[in-house]
DNA sequence: CGGTGCGCACCCT
DNA sequence: AGGGTGCGCACCG
């Protein structure tokens, strides 16, 4: 309900800002869904996540600072005759379309997009951000905005979670040319927020003009806050305006809040991603694992079931990097070896939990209802996730592919081994 | 001061 | 040429 509701006050929003020659950023959007409709930041933010999730809302990084765009009016005017419009199949080829050549000028270009789905392709578009910066990195990066007229140009966020090694290497780089000043350590989230009080001064620099025009490439709408944390590039920028960042920071708190509580300040560059994207990062490269059938370390209830609802992706990831490691995380794998085990055993608050952990509270209401405890998870197909729950078919479908597939397969797996 | 309207420069088909 | 974006500025309450 709420949801619906939220989608048109936000839609409506960025419609009118766009109408208003405005830039519909977070911010903006924040701010005028407040004066309309009295809402929270926070809660606007959390909401736009979502639709960002499903692609109704498409987050954009435009000439060097995040846009959002009403997916539904961002019509690839590029090909000219092949009018995809609505089928699905039309929707999906421009969408990979989107993802990996163009992205005509600015944003995203995609149809109609509403349900989602789509993001196993989102992680492709990495591919053509790669090129597309590569030069500008190291140029761009050192000379630092000084003169180049920020060119036009385009980053759909898919979610590319970009990890420590990769954003320095790549990818990142460009957007994180501006890095949010607000987004400094351990903060998160959205740093789009603070794109705006950092964003002309360093902006991108394009540093080769042609290069750059303007490729628009995708990057996960949480868009890695790694990203804009590269240790040595411009962190130092955003640690300039630390107040604004304070002041502008109040949107969309939402998960930062959650997050920080358990591994806050500890979020280091390198975990940063993962803990501060969870379900969106989780996105593609859980999908990959999903695919190869690895099982993605996820929160879990924990066997006696003192399911700490804060102790949730984040944490789970920074426990699972240090059992990685070879850290401290005996605990950690031991519970996760019982877990599977043990999912025969979690009860229906357990599950609730598990996805309401995994960035899902909503969803994870419906399987509160419809009272899905361990037994009944693992007996669940796709058709119950996707139509069962009465859920929306975006998280729906993440839900499935990411959780409940992997979990059912981690236990038969491990059933097996025994 | 915040919300609007919009000219204009850019950029992409 | 046609169309999308959004900065920057003026105007309004």
């Amino acid at each position: 309900m709420s949801e619906s509701k939220y989608r048109d006050w936000i839609l409506d929003t960025i419609d009118s800002l766009r109408s208003r020659k405005a830039r519909p950023d977070l911010e903006r959007i924040c701010r005028m869904v407040r004066r309309r409709h009295g809402s929270e930041p926070d809660r606007t933010c959390a909401e736009l996540e979502k639709l960002i999730q499903e692609q109704t809302v498409l987050k954009v990084n435009y000439k060097g600072s995040i846009s959002y765009r009403n997916a539904a009016k961002v019509q690839r005017r590029s090909r000219k005759k092949d009018d995809l419009t609505l089928t699905t199949a039309a929707r999906r080829s421009a969408v990979e379309e989107a993802s990996h050549s163009d992205l005509s000028n600015g944003d995203s270009a995609f149809g109609p997009v509403d349900q989602d789905e789509e993001d196993l392709e989102a992680d492709t578009s990495m591919a053509m951000d790669t090129d597309s910066n590569a030069d500008e990195e190291g140029a761009d990066e050192s000379r630092d905005g000084q003169d180049g007229p920020p060119l036009g140009r385009t980053y759909v966020d898919t979610s590319v979670r970009c990890a420590p090694v990769r954003a320095i290497s790549a990818p990142c780089s460009p957007s994180g040319t501006r890095p949010g000043p607000g987004c400094g350590p351990g903060t998160g989230l959205d740093c789009a927020s603070f794109q705006k009080a950092g964003e002309r001064p360093s902006s991108l620099p394009p540093p080769s003009p042609r290069a750059l025009t303007n490729n628009d490439w995708a990057y996960h709408s949480t868009v890695c806050p790694a990203e804009r944390q590269h240790p040595g590039m411009q962190r130092d920028k955003a640690a300039m305006k630390p107040a604004t960042h304070s002041a502008t920071t109040s949107p969309c708190t939402l998960k930062n809040t959650v997050k920080k509580e358990d591994g806050g300040k500890a979020v280091d560059s390198s975990l940063s991603s993962d803990q501060l994207v969870p379900d969106y990062a989780a996105g593609l490269d859980e999908t990959r694992n999903v695919s190869d059938g690895r099982p993605q370390a996820l929160s879990l209830p924990s066997d006696n079931c003192t399911l700490k609802n804060k102790m949730d992706v984040s944490s789970f990831t920074a426990a699972e990097d240090s059992l990685l490691n070879g850290g401290k995380g005996d605990e950690v794998s031991v519970k996760k070896e019982k877990m599977s085990h043990n999912l025969m055993q979690w009860t229906v608050a357990d599950v609730a939990s598990y996805f309401s952990a995994a960035g899902f509270p909503e969803q994870a209401v419906a399987f509160r209802t419809q009272e899905i405890d361990g037994k009944s998870l693992l007996l669940m197909q796709r058709s119950d996730v996707l139509t069962g729950l009465s859920i929306r078919l975006g998280p729906a479908l993440k839900i499935y592919e990411r959780h409940v597939k992997v979990l059912q397969r981690t236990h038969f797996l491990e059933y097996e081994d025994l």
